[in-house]
DNA sequence: CGATCTTTTGACCCTTGTCAAAAGTTGTGG
DNA sequence: CCACAACTTTTGACAAGGGTCAAAAGATCG
């Protein structure tokens, strides 16, 4: 049933880095199974120890933290590919929790052979070094987004990250992708209310620059969108390491 | 003139790991030399590559990113032990600009022995992995602040943060602790405008929160501040990795 | 003692948030 | 297959938090 990681369907992806054949070998033998979980499933709990990390295999998710007083903020959308639980790993507990937007399947790891990782595959470490300082990277575009950039921009520069990933993940089909989240939750990433996203989307939807019909989402004016986004110098990595 | 990692006054502190002779011994052939930099001078800049790596080994600074027009967003305050260029170790470039505020004293490494370190120190790799996850937090954080959060709550959120570190660096004397930014600084941390910034910091010190003067921060009313912040659980680290 | 930079104030108003309700969707059970 | 509950999207009206502009008041410094 699992997907052994010789086979790993992520792997072929350009967007990932090469493995050699003792690379997958070793993380055969690393991963510990598979987990499905279905839409609204919490996968990872803020505050909580998890003796467990994952690799995203399949669907979507968000990361958030919340505040006492119920606010959220979404920290990003999960994708395929993505790591999770790195903090749990090293700092004992996690600053965001995780849950599935999509049915979701996760390739399963044990935490506890995390430093085995460290010790005896210096690569494989320097590679989970990466995705976390790449992840900075990102968290520092968001805030900028967050911090500077109006309602409309945020929202461009936001579908604009997502719709560049999803590139990356060739999960773009008749110029389209699976967008299956609410408008509350855009709101939430972008630190905008409900409503004044909506009346935001509205503009670019009638303006021509996007479409976003029974949860797929079209990006129908990219440069228009990268203008009105004012994205700084954007270096796309051509690829990433994959876990 | 440099002071040797053996001797190395930031190690002395709680907040700090404790290091075997062995790992200071490491240390301080990684260590290539000191920079000593004025106020003002950039230390880092997003887009570009650096051969160096630096440590915090006294004064403060700014982590910043700008967008192409000008506005800026302050990523986070740079203080003692806080090591920097990591993204652009492994990236390849930096994701965000350093520049000192005060006058500074960084230890020097060679970017391009990072790899040798990984390699043959796993404990310390496993030391920046674990800086840079918590660094993620931390942006997490940030990111929640300027989402959700009011203007006078993000200030009062700021300042709490600032303090608490100051006081993990034992920074504070007379109550007070140096804090050499320009009410600029904080708004673009804050993402809040300049003006604003200043009429919400009235308020606060008004109520008998905070004073700040001449370059001096002091917060009178700790408690309250934490109301206002709407803090969530906030797990304080005892000690964390110090390179 | 100007020149320059930072902080403080006041006036004004625009972007964004809040409230409320209608309209559209989805899912469930009878 | 309809009816109803629950959720999401859309609209409109209104309020306000925070932004912008301009200028005065304080600092800093050569």
């Amino acid at each position: 049933m699992a997907v052994d990681c010789t086979e790993c369907p992520l792997r072929e992806l350009d967007c990932f880095d090469e493995m050699s054949s003792s690379e997958v070998a070793f993380m055969s033998e690393f991963k510990k199974g598979e987990l499905n979980v279905g839409p609204g499933t919490p996968v990872l709990v803020e505050g909580a120890r998890s003796p467990q990390l994952f690799t995203v295999l399949r669907g979507m998710g968000l990361r958030y933290k919340t505040l006492e007083d119920g606010r959220r903020q979404v920290i990003n959308i999960v994708m395929p590919g993505d790591f999770l639980g790195l903090q749990a790993a090293v700092d004992g507990e996690m600053g965001h929790s995780v849950e599935a937007t999509t049915e979701m399947t996760l390739c399963v790891f044990k935490r506890s052979e995390i430093w085995t990782l460290f010790k005896n595959h210096p690569d494989r470490a320097y590679d989970i070094t990466w995705l976390a300082a790449t992840e900075e990277h990102f968290l520092g575009e968001a805030m900028t987004s967050i911090g500077q950039r109006s309602a409309i921009e945020r929202i461009a520069w936001g579908f604009l990250q997502i719709w560049e990933r999803a590139r990356q993940l060739d999960l773009i089909e008749n110029e389209t992708m699976e967008f299956p989240f609410r408008q509350q939750d855009l709101a939430d990433t972008l630190g905008l209310s409900l409503v004044h996203t909506n009346k935001t989307l509205a503009k670019l939807r009638e303006r021509g620059l996007l479409t976003w019909i029974d949860g797929r989402l079209r990006i129908r004016d990219h440069a228009a969108l990268q203008r009105l986004a004012v994205v700084s110098h954007g270096p796309i990595h051509p690829s990433r390491p994959l876990l």
